[in-house]
DNA sequence: GTTAGCACTCTAACCTTTCGAGTGCTAATT
DNA sequence: AATTAGCACTCGAAAGGTTAGAGTGCTAAC
């Protein structure tokens, strides 16, 4: 069945959205005829907002409140009555980065997603395209005692990942040099994701040749390789969800921090995103501390690799019309960026 | 003037707090008298907290509710009547940590803020102690294309600092080598934070004789020891905060975050403090924002040398015995382990 | 010096009232 | 037929009132 919503219907679905969200406070009709949007008497709007109540489009908080946009309200006013502003609006925020300095890849993404979350005043989260790409450029081993060394892995990116090790009793600096030099030799230029097992069918062979005490030495040195490389997560903003008037609820507070610091479930949340916006409005969310959130994402893609995920996480009385542009043109600028510097760094 | 309490009043004020720091419920006579810890009547003890209401131990909140202790009841009480713990109970923290794998020491740091938060619910500071002595032990540059390079500084403790440059464009392969050669050959061993000024005394004339476009190329190179190696502040449990009862507040939460987030001022808070145990109750505190906390610092030092300080910050309504004995122990532990991995690393 | 007894105080919790913004419905108007 | 004015009704928020309970201070007795 196909719902047909008079021309009237919908103005006053986008009229009463708008003023929720700008408002937070329930819509009434006398107020909104006053108001002027809508050239209608207040008795003409109260019969609008009856049948788009039955359509469940607008619900009330009691039997003589004002009326509030249900979550399919929210929904058909995403999908349907927002024309978004023009992304240019935001244009060049990351490009402008750029030029002010040189900045590693991980200082671009996370102050971008600071800006992203002062400009919104929501919570601003930036999955990491790290992982999907990057190469190892160098490895280092610093001895620092005689026991103990520092393992540095600089990637075509600019990223410097650093562990400490312990090092083979067995093993002199000559040794450790050129084992090094064999490392280098062999997985410079290999994603880094595949370099724990390249390890193995690359250079264990040759490794045996050089080191005495070859089982153990082994043991010491596959720890270089042995993190799992997490996505990386940026959150900026987090402390913003305490100036939303919703959010006045301890116990809701407590459950968003909650999920806050568990970064698995929020990896989990976004990383799975089709290319192009999604818009998730509370009960959609299938993580139980958002049901009453709205969650944007936009996945960066660049043909069909995915190379990140923006997202951002505020009330469902979101500001939907700024921040989809705004997301558009982030996501697309950060794209390129992406891009470009992969292709540079080749 | 000497004030004298009577062995009974003594009593009495332990009990009183110790009472509250448990319930957080103003204390009445009635259910104290009724508890048993204080073998007197009611009418008794209310003679005696109205003394130590006069002598400004104690408050009430109205007139007819129980008491509490007032700011300078908590401070008598942390001065005269806690007999701490055995600071043994919380030993051997640190050194687990290290015997469970070998990590650096800014993850040791980190992993100790998360263990003290988690202990106490409270929320945990650390000033890492890296910028005291820390002392270079490798320079790298790596280029990456052929404007940008990455350097990487290496540090005695097995830290490693990086950050993006950009390459005079006079510069080829092997002069940069020769380069980082040189800085090395002069550098290393020298403080991090005294690396900026000889980079101009030591390497400066030097470079003249290697690169053509003198000027410019030490433009570009400065940047690598331009940074000011700001204090590194390690804070683990903010948002245990929210599970205090006295922080119910939305207000005082948004202040406390805001505060979180302006790491210079967790720097002065805690930077310059003296040996040992310090305890900063209510209003003593300085900063607006923790004007109802209470602040517990210990700095670590060894000799005269101070190396970094351990903070925790929760409501007045602390468990000061738990606390300070913890933090007694934990800031002789650090001190050890510090101590060593200079040692080991010199 | 200690305690029992009692009048008093104040809050928290629960009602009650009132006010205002809102609704739904009906009848009049365009 | 669509719109609007009018009106009775509803509900929450704010303000005031009442009560119960935990507490106090004071006095007089032990």
């Amino acid at each position: 069945m196909i719902i047909v919503l008079t021309e009237r219907q919908l103005q006053l679905l986008q009229a009463i959205i708008d003023n929720f969200i700008e408002t937070a406070h329930p819509v009434g009709s006398r107020t909104l005829a006053k108001k002027g949007t809508i050239p209608y008497s207040a008795a003409t709007i109260r019969n609008d907002m009856a049948d788009l109540e039955e359509l469940g489009f607008l619900e009330k908080m009691h039997s003589s409140s004002g009326r509030i946009p249900s979550e399919k309200g929210y929904r058909y006013y995403v999908d349907h009555l927002i024309k978004p502003e023009s992304s240019n609006k935001y244009r060049g925020i990351v490009s402008k980065l750029m030029k002010e300095g040189i900045y590693e890849f991980e200082q671009i993404v996370q102050m971008s997603a600071e800006i992203l979350s002062d400009l919104t005043s929501y919570t601003a989260i930036i999955l990491g395209p790290e992982i999907f790409e990057t190469k190892l450029k160098q490895l280092q081993i610093v001895p620092l005692t005689s026991q103990t060394a520092v393992a540095v892995l600089i990637t075509n990116t600019g990223h410097v990942e650093h562990r400490m090790i312990s090092l083979p009793e067995a093993i002199n600096a000559s040794d450790l040099e050129k084992l090094v030099n064999i490392i280098n030799e062999k997985l410079v230029g290999y994603p880094i994701v595949k370099l724990q097992d390249m390890f193995y069918t690359e250079i264990a062979g040759i490794m045996k040749q050089y080191l005495d005490d070859y089982e153990k030495s082994m043991k010491y040195l596959q720890a270089i390789f042995m993190t799992d490389y997490p996505v990386k997560v940026y959150i900026s903003g987090k402390s913003n969800i305490l100036m939303q008037p919703e959010f006045n609820d301890i116990d809701k507070i407590r459950s968003f921090f909650a999920l806050m610091d568990r970064e698995e479930e929020i990896v989990n949340l976004l990383k799975d995103s089709t290319p192009g916006i999604e818009v998730t409005i509370g009960k959609e969310n299938e993580v139980e501390a958002i049901k009453d959130f709205t969650l944007i994402t936009s996945s960066l893609h660049h043909g069909d690799e995915q190379m990140g995920t923006i997202a951002l996480l505020g009330p469902k009385r979101m500001e939907y019309k700024k921040v989809i542009s705004l997301l558009k043109g982030l996501s697309k600028e950060m794209t390129n960026t992406f891009y470009m510097w992969y292709k540079d760094n080749e």
